[in-house]
DNA sequence: AAGTGATTTAATCACTTGGTTAAAATAATT
DNA sequence: AATTATTTTAACCAAGTGATTAAATCACTT
């Protein structure tokens, strides 16, 4: 039997899950040691084959998780009763909020993509849903609607996600060839995204170009 | 002596770091093995020591390279004689470019600072240069005229490069969950660079913004 | 208290890693 | 041709790699 789920110490199998995500998130697969995962988890090396069979898998397990929440947060706030308007400034205020609470996530995915990219064989259903939800919908209909200029969703996603994530991604160069520390750069991160909400809003809603 | 280098084939010296950059490009240092650098560059793995003392001196030499022509690049724009409309226009046909060439350098240079930020040392001064190059001038005289929203020139640079590099970054994942090959990317990130110059050009420079 | 199956451990395996060495092959100089 | 310097190689090393094993320990039932 497993060991009581209910306590305050989390299962040895949590605890290792753990342990991993944040070891590969900083270190990537290939920087990434059984050995390192072990010992960040506070256990015997053979404990992580006990219950995952393998690094790979294991791996696999916390990828699939990353992806799926990044996706599902992408998606329920494409489906939530909003303006256009509201839902676009709610959606980059979400990546917002989910590259600072996990500024690593997005070099992590993209990088291990890169390296692999059949890794997202497992998840790839829950991104294709992006094109199906109400989003896209609303684009075409504000459109239609002569409300904003005539461009496809998918354009619109991607230079929302593009400003909203590579402010992160360039985190370590910024702060270098800035000098600027933590503090610093969460001021520009928060200025940044305003000007970026600015930005998007203004040229899609801008009625002289919208027909 | 070295060997004769004006010959058809290059010096080994050569022969291995432009080897060497192709695998470190596409698996990244943890990824890449001195035996993957030696069968690409068809030499005994032991000669990679003799030319550079070690995997990591040569990677550094390598990284620094790529640095060297990203920032020479924006640089060398930056310096240009042009109306700031010109050279933002310029700038992001210039990254366009860069990134089609080099499809996977920023994943590269992003990851590997990720891994460890010390290796942009020997190019910071180089990075430093960019916020003391023309362009920082004119931004600053284009807003004291009144001709675009008052905005630091830190800020255009990062939405600019933020739109470009993204767009190459995300390519395995757009790929995969759109469904694209090749020729269908390739047409998405010509039209997505065409509006994304559209969307940049227009908010800086509308009128009922600035002051 | 003994038995049962799940959990954890130390020890170890076969293999790969980055790097070295000493000697052989090649080129340059005398 | 003899000597010296440079380039290339095969063989090897110590350390680290992912994974397995068999024994020990634990939680629980009888």
């Amino acid at each position: 039997m497993k060991k009581d789920m209910t306590d305050t110490v989390a299962s040895t199998e949590e605890r290792i899950k753990e342990a991993a995500r944040k070891v590969f998130l900083e270190k990537g697969f290939d920087g990434t040691t059984t050995r390192d995962i072990a010992q960040a988890a506070g256990i015997n090396s053979a404990l992580m084959n006990y219950y995952f069979r393998s690094k790979e898998k294991l791996f696999q397990s916390i990828f699939n998780d990353l992806c799926t929440m990044m996706f599902e947060g992408m998606l329920s706030i494409f489906n939530q009763p909003m303006t256009l308007k509201e839902k676009i400034s709610a959606f980059i205020d979400h990546e917002f909020q989910m590259m600072r609470s996990n500024p690593n996530m997005v070099n992590f995915i993209t990088n291990e993509l890169h390296r692999n990219p059949e890794r997202l064989f497992e998840t790839i259903g829950l991104a294709k849903k992006i094109p199906e939800s109400v989003f896209q919908k609303q684009v075409d209909e504000a459109i239609a609607e002569g409300l904003i200029v005539p461009i496809s969703a998918h354009h619109i996603l991607t230079m929302i996600i593009a400003n909203s994530q590579f402010l992160f991604l360039s985190k370590p160069l910024t702060m270098q060839s800035n000098g600027m520390d933590e503090a610093a750069f969460n001021e520009f991160a928060v200025q940044h995204m305003a000007y970026v909400k600015d930005m998007i809003c203004t040229y899609l809603f801008s009625p002289q170009k919208a027909t």
